[in-house]
DNA sequence: TATGAATGAGCGTTCATTCAT
DNA sequence: CATGAATGAACGCTCATTCAT
């Protein structure tokens, strides 16, 4: 059994561990944001984390897994951010729901930056794993979205529409008006909320006049 | 001058060396689509196009320089494809001319699969010339929603709608759900029709019943 | 088919490449043997050489091989010089077929001063490669020898002794004078003849003196 | 001048000192006998003595001193278990002194599998400090046969041979018996007497029949 | 005394590009 | 025009060693 002394040792240890660790994330974020997955070498991490070559290697064991890592943050991040359509009497409104997905989502990755940044712009195509990771991930959502449709449609929320298509759509409107906003335009989004409202309305009644209020 | 014979000559030699580029950009965009750019070496280009590595750059600069070839042709199908929609006796009605668009550029994307998986894939973050290029098709192609969603408005066919946000959504659908069909299930679209008519119905008429034809 | 000028060009090619490859190897003998396998970087072999880091890299995948290559000369070099003792009509007696074996490598290891070194000093423990080679090499030599005595001992040629120990150490004399001659006393041997005959004259005779010619 | 107190301290530490080295020294065998110097790391070796860095280094001065110090116990050992054949009358028969010099050797070798096995195997172009320890042991070795081959002779007892090659074929058959026991089949050696009396056969009376007991 | 986080020189390897033939 | 051998800057990574705690 270890001593307490020891027990507060490592304690405080790991602690540290940690935070040198999500030192490094943070700054590589601002790397990779700034010069893509490629073009960024572990000189520009580690010269902008101040660390040595060695130091880098005690906390992630390649370029590889320490992009991995950031991936993982990024898609953690955003599923324990959206939560499936539900009809419940404790639960606002499906329509309300979306809406709040939508908000979360934008808040989120205005919030990280630079993480968005990221992983909007390039992250697929980096490795397999990668790939495969964000796949999952947007096919979850997808079929978040789907199965929102299809039930809505049972339930006479929204009309009858092509589910696979639509989601796929949703999420693809999504990702660009952020991705507009965070890389290209590389500003913080003015009004969040806005956005938001604009995207909700679009989705719900799209652009014919017919559908005014 | 050059005499008629020399004419003669350096017209075929150029026609030559315009068949001998288009070979190896169309050999190029089965490499890249198939591995990726960073993971295409130039030995995979002229392996393929069955060239040696001097030929190459006899008409390539770099390995860049044949990549934002590439992309100049994806955009410039691209433009070629798309219309403004215009208010004229001669020409269908707006929505229309909006379907029309969505199916041309559906049918574009899928006759080049592979230039359109490099493309949407992972074109982005390549460098910063093939960024700026591909900002710009996309903000004239964002442009031209935006006029045409604004138009539409004060003609009272739509709706008044935040025609920024409406118009990157709009893209970013188109985007994803050929990204969707065209990389990750790597599948030929089914029924191409049905999927612009699936989204023609998404962007005009949203996600309420109200909206039922 | 390939026309005769063709044929010609790659003829020469493929003559140059050898020549290249070769002097890679011998400079690589000498450093390999100045310094040994591990104290020995690509730059110094590259050094020596006078060729360029990417040179090196177009002639051998990988500082293992450019090693690999030098054990499997010395081990086909030496499987050429040996032979097994046969007794046919139009051979030499056993004894002396014993003795031309000895003779042979011993010419065979002077006339590859560095190559010899190399081998005897350290090769073994440089990869596991290596091992099994240099191993079965060993092996097929010590087959060889344990056959020959024991069918020396049923021709009543020689003493029946302790075939595997006795060939084995047989071996490793031979080993061990090659050893202290080229690589600790770092001479070329003097008189090889005087060795090979002491070498065969220890084996047949041993010390004791009622042994005496 | 310290205290008894100071003293009594110092003793035990020291004492503590010289069996934390020696600790290390014995695992240092066994990991250095399994992968071999090169492939062994500082890692590999704290791991196995369940040290830490700073502990080794406060023992060692570096990978190659600990080291350098298992070759001097390797060559101590051995030092102290050969001794010159010597004619004196409290001593046995000189043959038998050869047969027990080579009987002990054996025995020692086997008792210290592992140090043996580094030591056989791939000691020779470690470094230039072990290289010059080793060749310096093998020289004192060679030559104390060389003298006793000479006295040998003198004496009447064996015949003239070229004591140089003789002796260094000597030691070379011995090492590459036990070698090839140790380190190629791993095994212990099953009659370390039958192995002795094969040697020590081999050596006085050779291959040929005439020589037969 | 004991620790283990931090270091950085040095390694083997890659690959876009050049140029003599 | 065509070739492919040659180049070398740049990369990701390792590991023996140091030193503040």
């Amino acid at each position: 059994m270890r001593s307490q002394v020891q027990d507060g040792r490592s304690v405080r240890a790991a602690a540290k561990r940690r935070k040198r660790r999500e030192q490094i994330l943070v700054v590589a974020e601002h790397v990779f944001a700034a010069k893509g997955y490629y073009a960024t070498s572990i000189a520009d991490v580690i010269g902008a984390a101040e660390i040595s070559r060695g130091t880098f290697y005690l906390y992630f064991e390649s370029k590889a897994e320490l992009f991995h890592k950031l991936v993982d943050r990024f898609v953690e991040k955003l599923l324990s951010c959206v939560e499936g359509v539900k009809v419940l009497p404790d639960r606002p409104e499906p329509t309300q729901q979306m809406y709040d997905n939508i908000q979360r989502v934008i808040d989120l990755l205005v919030e990280n930056h630079d993480l968005s940044t990221v992983l909007l712009r390039e992250a697929v195509g980096v490795d397999d794993e990668v790939d495969r990771k964000l796949e999952e991930f947007y096919r979850f959502l997808q079929g978040m979205l789907i199965t929102a449709l299809q039930r809505g449609a049972q339930m006479g929320l929204i009309r009858p529409v092509n589910a696979h298509i639509v989601a796929t759509a949703m999420l693809g409107s999504i990702k660009e008006v952020l991705y507009h906003y965070l890389v290209v335009q590389r500003v913080d989004i003015p009004d969040k909320q806005a956005m938001a409202t604009a995207l909700y309305d679009f989705f719900l009644r799209g652009l014919l006049p017919e559908n005014e209020g």
